[in-house]
DNA sequence: TGTACATCAGTGAACGCGCGTTCACTGATGTAC
DNA sequence: TGTACATCAGTGAACGCGCGTTCACTGATGTAC
């Protein structure tokens, strides 16, 4: 009995974790390490040691590597897109340059987890298709939808959406990938998103 | 005699490259590569197969793969460049607008290059320095400064570029990301970047 | 309440992978006298 | 013109690397009777 009691269970609830629970921690563990981690530095194995647990365990939950990033990549989108909502007595163009900054700042602020949500996610689909999840493209649509005149097709309404998207994504890339000095990309977003992105017709 | 004849360098030119090209030959093996490998998956070792040389006798002509990925990325810069000088008898702002398209479909045609051009190259600087080669805002420098009022400052001159280099090249990222249908990219392009585009300040 | 059994989340050992890089080497070429 | 020697671009064998993934396994837990 006393040496049964070093068992797998135990070993893992003493290091932080609960019985059912691994899912949970492998995917909060991955967010940690891509806070100090490139993405191609992130390892399953580092995950699982972290966590406290072997590296085939996490095979319970996940049948591979790109399943749990997918995972990471899902809670990743879920975050930005909390950013995205409008505020309460924003003017739909308030809301709309807040949402662009909001994009560029969380992509400064979680380098390898954007890359991940971006370079890793399947393909993504119009934003006149429903699934809010799965299509970084509906994080802008509702902020550039207001701002187009009411019977703009929905062909424009998507262009207009795609050009937005591509600037804020565009200048987001340019600072991680360092064309863009770093001291000043955060007086720089403001500038680049101000009035003159506001017509987008 | 007969033994010796079959000698390295005689190895070597046979399969098509002379005495002291080498550096020449696996640049321009690495770019073909990169025409249908991804980035990640490119490797030193497969370079100096192609080219019909043992691995190690790349490192008479780079100190490490870093420097032969760099060169790669500096070939590809200057065909970028290429593509951005405007065409005689162009105004300056459909000089502007192709500028912008071609920075889009060279991504699309070359996308592990693109990748590798924004990714691995060191940070670049203000357009408003001096090094056409190492800069990629420079690309777009004279095409965008053309449009803007002459009395423009530095930094209005060097926003409007980094607006419009954000714009091309956030649309050419989520298209090679394939946040973008791949079959809707080439009209999109023309959509997205146009006459709205103008509208710099 | 007790027993038999299925389920299931863990374990640790092992594998192959191709890579970048180092090493000591060799043979051809150019140069000084 | 011949010889001695330095240079230099190649060679192939070897190394360590940490990874993702597979495998057969074990011990705890829940359920049927």
């Amino acid at each position: 009995m006393t040496r049964n009691d070093n068992t797998v269970n135990i070993n893992a609830s003493v290091r932080g974790y609960h019985h059912g629970d691994l899912r949970t921690a492998a995917v909060a563990e991955g967010l940690k390490l891509l806070e100090t981690t490139p993405l191609a530095d992130l390892s399953l194995r580092e995950i699982a040691r972290n966590v406290g647990v072997s590296a085939t365990a996490i095979y319970r939950h996940f049948p591979e590597k790109n399943a749990l990033l997918a995972a990471l990549a899902q809670d990743g989108l879920r975050q930005l897109a909390k950013l995205q909502a409008p505020k309460d007595g924003e003017t739909a163009a308030e809301s709309f340059l807040a949402s662009g900054r909001a994009y560029v700042r969380f992509a400064i602020a979680n380098p390898a987890l954007f890359k991940l949500i971006f370079t890793s996610l399947p393909s993504n689909t119009h934003p006149t298709d429903t699934s809010v999840e799965g299509s970084p493209a509906w994080l802008l649509y509702n902020n550039v939808s207001r701002l187009l005149k009411q019977d703009a097709s929905a062909v424009e309404r998507y262009v207009a959406v795609l050009r937005a998207w591509s600037l804020v994504h565009g200048l987001a890339m340019l600072i991680l990938d360092h064309q863009v000095e770093r001291t000043e990309a955060e007086q720089l977003i403001d500038q680049v998103i101000n009035k003159a992105s506001l017509k987008l017709t």
